[in-house]
RNA sequence: GGUGGGGUUCCCGAGUGGUCAAAGGGAUCAGACUGUAAAUCUGACGGCGGAGCCUUCGGAGGUUCAAAUCCUCCCCCCACCA
């Protein structure tokens, strides 16, 4: 089987080209494959995931995988799939971002003795002279074909309109495919169904300018069953940055998923054998519970490493209480099959003193500081929608002040809605 | 450069002197129902100790008892023409 066919049979594969000559290419020897990520923040957040993951199993099924950071492109902005234009960032943010991008690839990849490359196009974006840009590589590009592009197309049709610097980014990213091929062999661009333009055309410039032949694999746009785009709540995107998102919201994350996103995730973003996978599409209703847990339990290892998906299962387990997981279901993941001894060092918590608490402290207030709710508004409109709870009994009155005789073993859990947890320690 | 159209609360988008914290939709949050699911229904949705008050409608000034709404200047975006 070919890491192609490994792809598509995990759900990667929107579109290829060429493939034929792919499979063949595939099947001659290692390859090496490419995809961008764009330095926009200092995190890669679960909408990439698609595209770390296919990376991975690359490098799984013995071929070479290469991460590019756009540290030249970012500093324009990819106009596809977009409907309006991004803001210019700057270098020294660029800088930034590309240190925590690079941690996070680390996750996923293993860059011991060149078995993954970590390259960023500003050094060879950044030092292009314009004249000969345009004689050597402009004359390849015909203005007719890109206007066609789906990825312009639309914001040609917009009130936003698209401008020149945006246009150029076809043949900013034709270049780099181009750099690639010709320094490091990498034959293979990936990305997501938006890059499909940008990918075909450097494919063609490849041909035109190396006179070799290039192949692309695009990956379709996950979304949820109820068709929003991943790695969307209540407070943002899901980032991959522990410190961003913690790896027990991540953990909830996942455990949160459409009953019908299950065995498709579960395939896109574990590394489980399909075969055990597959067992999961008879499963029904409440049945899909513990496939969520596995689910949740392998993405946060992927992404956290195995102690915090051990701690965010516990922490989980303590608050929503524990379940048993069958031991035959999708039995290579290790998570704990057994009921463990809840522990909840995950749930999120601040400290109080005790010397204040023995005043009382208004509710409404520890609501906003454990940052379980934005302002005193919203804390007591949570409360008078009876949404609040301290220790699973819920708040009859904004008013209510607690003390210390409130506190269980100097805790106290603090509760907004069905799923959202803060435990308060007095010291 | 010319002409025309725009910039409204998280997003889209109404609103053209007071009845506007600003229609409607989306997103979000809570409640009911549940399985830590979906769908559905109900409610909430600028901030502040409810009734009151404070800060919002690109920016700065001005007119007025009163401005998101009128005037002046400025900034930004778009379309067409050059």
């Amino acid at each position: 089987m070919s890491a192609l066919d490994i792809l598509r049979n995990r759900g990667f594969v929107d579109n290829v080209t060429h493939e034929e000559e792919l499979q063949e290419y595939f099947s001659r020897e290692d390859v090496t494959c490419y995809i961008g990520f764009d330095p926009t923040a200092d995190s890669l957040h679960v909408g990439s995931l698609v595209c770390l993951m296919a990376l991975a199993h690359m490098q799984r099924d013995g071929h070479r995988p290469i991460g590019l950071v756009g540290g030249g492109t970012g500093l324009i902005g990819d106009p596809s799939g977009k409907t309006e234009m991004r803001k210019i960032i700057t270098h020294e943010q660029i800088e930034e971002n590309k240190k925590g991008i690079r941690k996070q690839l680390e996750r996923f990849l293993d860059f011991e003795d060149g078995k993954a490359l970590l390259l960023d196009n500003a050094s060879w974006l950044t030092g292009l002279e314009y004249i000969p840009f345009l004689r050597d590589i402009g004359r390849h590009f015909s203005v007719n074909r890109m206007v066609k592009a789906e990825g312009y197309k639309t914001r040609l049709d917009s009130e936003e309109g698209l401008n020149f610097i945006e246009f150029n980014y076809m043949l900013l990213q034709s270049y780099d495919f181009m750099q690639l091929a010709k320094d490091h062999n990498c034959l293979l661009q990936m990305g997501g169904s938006d890059q499909w333009g940008n990918i075909v055309s450097g494919i063609d410039l490849v041909r035109r300018v190396l006179n070799k032949q290039a192949f692309g694999i695009t990956f379709p746009l996950i979304t949820t069953s109820s068709g929003i785009k991943m790695g969307k709540t209540h407070k943002g995107a899901v980032w991959l940055d522990p410190a961003r998102t913690s790896p027990y919201d991540y953990y909830q994350y996942w455990v949160n998923t459409d009953d019908a996103d299950v065995q498709r995730f579960l395939l896109l973003f574990t590394f489980l054998p399909i075969t055990e996978i597959e067992k999961i599409g008879r499963f029904k209703g409440a049945e899909l519970n513990s496939a969520k847990a596995i689910l949740a339990f392998e993405a946060t290892i992927i992404a956290h490493g195995r102690v915090e998906a051990d701690n965010a299962f516990k922490a989980a387990a303590s608050v929503f209480g524990g379940f048993k997981i069958p031991k035959d279901l999708l039995k290579s993941s290790s998570i704990p099959r057994k009921i463990v001894a809840s522990s909840d060092e995950s749930v999120p918590s601040i400290d109080v003193n005790k010397k204040r608490m023995s005043e009382g402290v208004s509710v409404v207030d520890l609501f906003v500081e454990t940052s379980l709710c934005n302002s005193k508004s919203e804390a007591r409109r949570l409360i008078k929608q009876g949404g609040g709870y301290v220790n699973d009994i819920r708040i009859e009155s904004i008013d209510k002040k607690l003390f210390e005789q409130d506190f269980e073993d100097n805790e106290l859990l603090l509760r907004a809605g069905k799923k959202k947890y803060h435990k308060i320690i007095l010291i």
